[in-house]
DNA sequence: CTGTTAGCGCTTTCAA
DNA sequence: TTGAAAGCGCTAACAG
């Protein structure tokens, strides 16, 4: 009695979007049928082709990809990516450079914004698996990363970005947080400077401490002492960082230049110089729109944050293929000839820096 | 002979990621059970709970949404953003606006950037259509809306970001461009100037030529004539800016300030007066981050973008919510009582703007 | 070339 | 309190 079963189905499914069995029925033939043309099968006469995509045009109808994927048992086409503040250009540029290459792959970007909650960013992990993305790309807030460590240990890609795996094996795409802030800082020395303050993120990020491990390097390359007075870590916004900064200023012996770990603690020293009217000397990690607008001389790390999200994205297309490809194996086939394919080993790739110099 | 079955499921799927039957068969119970203890359902005995949650755990068990969501027929607790640019801080406060609102309603939010390619935009939201996403933000790049138009038809709730529908019923937020365009540019006729450029995006994009309507009426108000030769509009970043703004600078009789239409534009023009060495006086639409320390008397048109996003984000989710309501009337009941609930009418919400003024 | 059967992982309904 | 059956929308695998 399928004739019932239609009715029930028409009644009760009103206003929701239409099915391919609803397709299927205009059109006359299976549902079966109606897949295969809808998926360009050619093995379907041309004629009924025509009929089933009349009916589907006349439905409006759209494939339901949650389904589709369902059945396939491959992943969903998302990929999760989780940063902390989409606010910084830093974040945002990184996003859409992954976004523009998983793009390319038909694979579209999930964006979650942690906002520095540790918490958060577990729950939004394990929420991302649940979903079932095909990876994850993350920027991890905080020192532990145990909650990507369980995403990666049950079998999704997980690539990091500007920060190594700590305690399991995933790619990851590093600037050379140790090199720039050396150089940067070794720059400021080479001009006279021996007093050089350091502003940066709160230690347990792995960026911060990489860059203060750099700028303590250059201060003892030059045969400085590290002064603990001029240090100070934990700023996350400009207002934070402008504070601090006129604290250093207004020590008795106040530093004749400043490092900072960030764009967001440049942005906040540099406010802090302004407003005391000193001429002390200035550098930073990350460039930053309209750097060179700001009337005084700046020395920035530069490094290409599309680039590293492209390759973030490159690192975790190639992962996602690689998984496709190694679940394939047929059922019964000639699986001891290789075992389950060594997967690649986890690659590291190091973004360079290069130093820019902006006039007054 | 579920025997057999069982163990074929359990070759076959080595590596995939385990799923409520081995749950259930690992705690020796049916997957109903599995089910209703990992939802909390108070009807098992608390030995069968605890049995169950052991099982889940031991096997690191994390529930599939999308073949729960499948199931229920609901949505998939995704939200679609659509928007041009994500690098352009505009939009990356858009979006966390947006996240922070839908995140607290357990959605999460899928951006898609388009880039200005109007027919990748097309694809993109079909695209989340098929992925039956709850609901889409937009800020159409261009004046066609019909793709954004089928959305809605098919039902899904679809929220417009700093243009106004088109050809179709849909909730909107929008800025005030033409009130704060008129206010800015008066503030510069009110300091004497009669020859005021006008520099802006595309003609196509609704807040540029809603601006240019502003900037027109203010020049009107004031009894001035409006010369097209000071108006160029096309650009959409700031070196096309700088570079219209030079030709502006350079023409025999130049205008002595500009109003820009948005933040890309304003930069570009800011270099291009910086280059030139004029002291030409600058307004322009949107606030950005160091605005104030170009040196440069500005004034801006400011609002917040990112209460924007969240009220963006506040529509969708009241769309939502009214669609899971509308829809829940059980089969055979007195539906006839109210039909199908008249859903809200289209809400149009206008943020405010201010001016702001930046010293040199 | 087309249709039938079965089932992806989950949950509603109904029966035990 | 628990389970069996059915099915969400779709498609591989096999008929015919």
């Amino acid at each position: 009695m399928p004739e019932r079963r239609d009715s029930i189905r028409r009644d009760s499914r009103a206003g929701q979007p239409p099915t391919l069995r609803d397709v299927a029925e205009r059109a006359e033939v299976s549902a079966m049928t109606a897949s295969r043309v809808l998926r360009d099968d050619p093995r379907v006469l041309p004629a009924t082709r025509d009929r089933v995509r009349a009916a589907a045009a006349a439905l409006g109808y759209r494939p339901n990809v949650v389904a589709r994927s369902l059945r396939l048992g491959r992943g969903t086409g998302l990929v999760g990516l989780v940063v902390t503040n989409l606010a910084n250009p830093f974040y945002s540029r990184l996003a859409l450079g992954v976004d523009s290459v998983v793009a390319a792959d038909g694979l579209k970007t999930v964006i979650g914004n942690t906002g520095q909650d540790l918490d958060g960013e577990r729950d939004l992990v394990a929420d991302l698996v649940a979903r079932r993305v095909d990876g994850i790309i993350a920027v991890p807030a905080g020192s532990d990363q145990r909650h990507l460590a369980a995403a990666a240990s049950e079998g999704v890609p997980v690539v990091l970005a500007s920060r190594p795996p700590d305690g399991f094996d995933a790619d990851c795409v590093l600037v050379d947080d140790f090199g720039g802030a050396r150089d940067a800082t070794a720059r400021l020395l080479s001009r006279g400077h021996r007093r050089v303050g350091f502003l940066g993120s709160p230690p347990a990020v792995y960026t911060g401490t990489e860059r203060l491990r750099g700028y303590t390097a250059a201060l003892a390359d030059a045969g400085l002492p590290a002064d603990t007075r001029l240090v100070s870590q934990g700023q996350t916004e400009p207002a934070e960082a402008e504070r601090a900064a006129a604290r250093l200023l207004a020590l008795p012996d106040p530093p004749t230049a400043l490092f900072c770990s960030n764009n967001r603690n440049t942005i906040g020293a540099f406010r802090a110089i302004r407003a005391t009217g000193t001429d002390t000397a200035l550098a930073g990690f990350d460039d930053f729109e309209l750097a060179d607008a700001l009337g005084l001389p700046l020395t920035l790390v530069a490094y290409d944050s599309d680039e590293l999200g492209r390759t973030a994205g490159r690192l975790l297309v190639e992962r996602i293929r690689e998984r496709r490809g190694g679940c394939a194996a047929p059922a019964g086939g000639e699986k001891a000839d290789d075992g389950p394919v060594a997967p690649m080993p986890p690659r590291r790739v190091v973004a360079p820096t290069g130093l820019v110099e902006y006039g007054p």
